[in-house]
DNA sequence: CTGAAAGCGCTAACAA
DNA sequence: TTGTTAGCGCTTTCAG
């Protein structure tokens, strides 16, 4: 067997031109019923595929999307992918992937790489670098583009990611029917939405709540900002009732630095996350959290990005799911 | 600006023919120095990129690599990724990823539909499924393939992965030396050569230093796995000194499991575990393991593909790299 | 309803 | 050293 079948061999062997054998394979061209069963019998049995490089260069699309995240190795991200390669995949996309390694202009060099390869669309998880503070607004490229998980600077772009406000309101409410009264929050600092938001929710549901809340320790998403947040919390003179972090990974850092101090959880303080992460349910103690509602997004961009394929240009959209709240061991006396 | 700028462009702007300017641009054809310089200067300044649709038409090489893991999501598999996609990156291939779900069948589609997008090479993680228990030989395609990380069935390919029996000689022999006199494994079963070769390896080292071994527990690599293990051991009417767990998410099931049944570690029994993963530095008790050395298996993998995409012929080729070993709480008393 | 032919952008024979 | 041209495999006018 060949391992390449052309579409004129197919065409000879059903004793039809290529064009003919063409509009019979696509379907959407008059032809008679009998020439296409003929040529699709054909192709069939000869194992047929067309080449989809040189579809590729006669249409002008490659029916393939590039995504652009942070950092593949973070679970989040390595998920969201997952996900975001079932639904294109589920819509005859293929996905090519790239990683920014969290670096702005590697960032836009990847997107451009991206677009020179033609790709039909991007999803971008954009970056945040502690180096590169300021937010860049990252369009270096005239493909359709939606922007996921989090927006950097002002959208000009599509947007899809989780309700911030609604997770944090969740946490806050979970932590208040617990009985706490004091809450500290530490989390992400403003580069990006996602920090900005969860912050400004926390305020107002404190607010909302009477809730009393000693100054916040706010960096990154990461493990060292839990650490740093514990640190803050065991040099305090009065301890809070309750610690809001603003993801998975803070928590499992302060929660840890806090054993180390001899404070545990949830004994002498609560400690939720965000993102809903499978560790959260190994960790110890299990950890309360929102989740992330993945799958969700990934459809939702990828149905964003389709509409822009198909030309739509419509005002940019902003799509805000809701998580859902998983109450577990850290807050569970 | 023109969103695309072709050769025939730039060579009107440069006053050559398009086989001048493509050769300018390739460099590796006699051209005049003068020549060369005003085309690539004429291609900077219209913003030329060659269209590597066209040109994959034409040369039969996409410059892309595909990689079909089990499950992104796997933070062991997106660590490997994001490795994989440094080096083909450095190396100018870009990579096409498909996550097969731990089915066989949708892995040998992905492969089919890897292949028919004309990648260059494959990079395959195979997948093991507890339904499709014999393992078949996954070659559905003739591209050059490499086999990362693990081997389903007579090697048919050249391979890539982590030297298992070194990883468990290293956990047994610090067993050993932390003063455990019995040990357990829990662990994966023989369906692929990793849970083969980390089990034989622990019976050959147990052997070695005298150990006695109570009936292992194999099954998975995961979680699941780890709780069975604890459960066996809390039936059992005397706990073997240590368990060594087949990779970090056994540990991790196997170890909450244990202290729900009033179980610590490592106060009661020792425990390690295989991968090296982030989340066994932040478990509590931080996790004794095995170091899987992921970039070097990157590296070496994509190796072996460019060499095989150059045509080599060469005798299927077997490469283990050696793990490190990482000592933390599980073991430390 | 079907065929002939153009052409997507590029590279490599082959000529000059 | 440079230009002309064929052709990679496909889709799509334009004729018939």
């Amino acid at each position: 067997m060949r391992s390449t079948v052309t579409l004129l061999e197919v065409a000879a062997a059903a004793g039809v031109s290529v064009a003919t054998a063409s509009r019979a394979l696509a379907g959407k061209d008059r032809v008679s019923a009998a020439t296409v069963v003929r040529v699709k019998a054909e192709a069939q049995r000869l194992g047929y595929r067309v080449d989809p490089i040189a579809r590729a260069l006669r249409e002008g699309s490659t029916r393939l999307i590039g995504m652009v995240v942070p950092v593949i190795g973070n679970p989040f991200y390595s998920r969201l992918l997952d996900a975001v390669e079932q639904v294109s995949h589920a819509h005859g996309f293929e996905l090519l992937v790239a990683d920014s390694h969290a670096d702005p202009t590697e960032e836009a060099r990847r997107l451009r790489v991206l677009a020179g390869r033609k790709v039909d669309g991007m999803l971008l998880a954009p970056t945040v670098s502690a180096a590169a503070r300021e937010s860049t607004v990252p369009m270096p490229v005239d493909v359709p583009l939606v922007q996921i998980d989090r927006v950097v600077g002002p959208a000009a772009a599509d947007f899809v990611g989780v309700d911030n406000a609604l997770g944090i309101g969740m946490l806050v409410e979970h932590l208040v029917s617990c009985g706490a009264r004091t809450m500290m929050y530490v989390g992400a600092d403003d580069v990006n939405n996602s920090g900005r938001e969860r912050w400004q929710a926390f305020g107002a549901h404190a607010e909302i709540h009477g809730v009393t809340t000693p100054p916040p320790v706010r960096d990154g998403f990461d493990v060292k900002t839990g650490v740093a947040g514990a640190e803050a919390i065991l040099r305090m003179p009065e301890r809070p009732d309750a610690v809001v972090a603003g993801s998975d990974l803070i928590a499992f850092g302060l929660i840890s630095r806090l054993r180390e101090g001899g404070v545990s959880v949830p004994e002498n303080i609560l400690v939720t996350g965000f993102d809903g992460t499978d560790m959260a349910q190994l960790f110890y103690p299990t950890l309360t959290t929102v989740v992330q509602p993945i799958e969700a997004i990934a459809y939702e961009a990828v149905q964003f990005l389709r509409s822009r394929i198909d030309g739509s240009d419509a005002p940019w959209r902003s799509n805000r799911i809701a998580p859902a709240l998983r109450v577990a061991g850290s807050t569970t006396r």
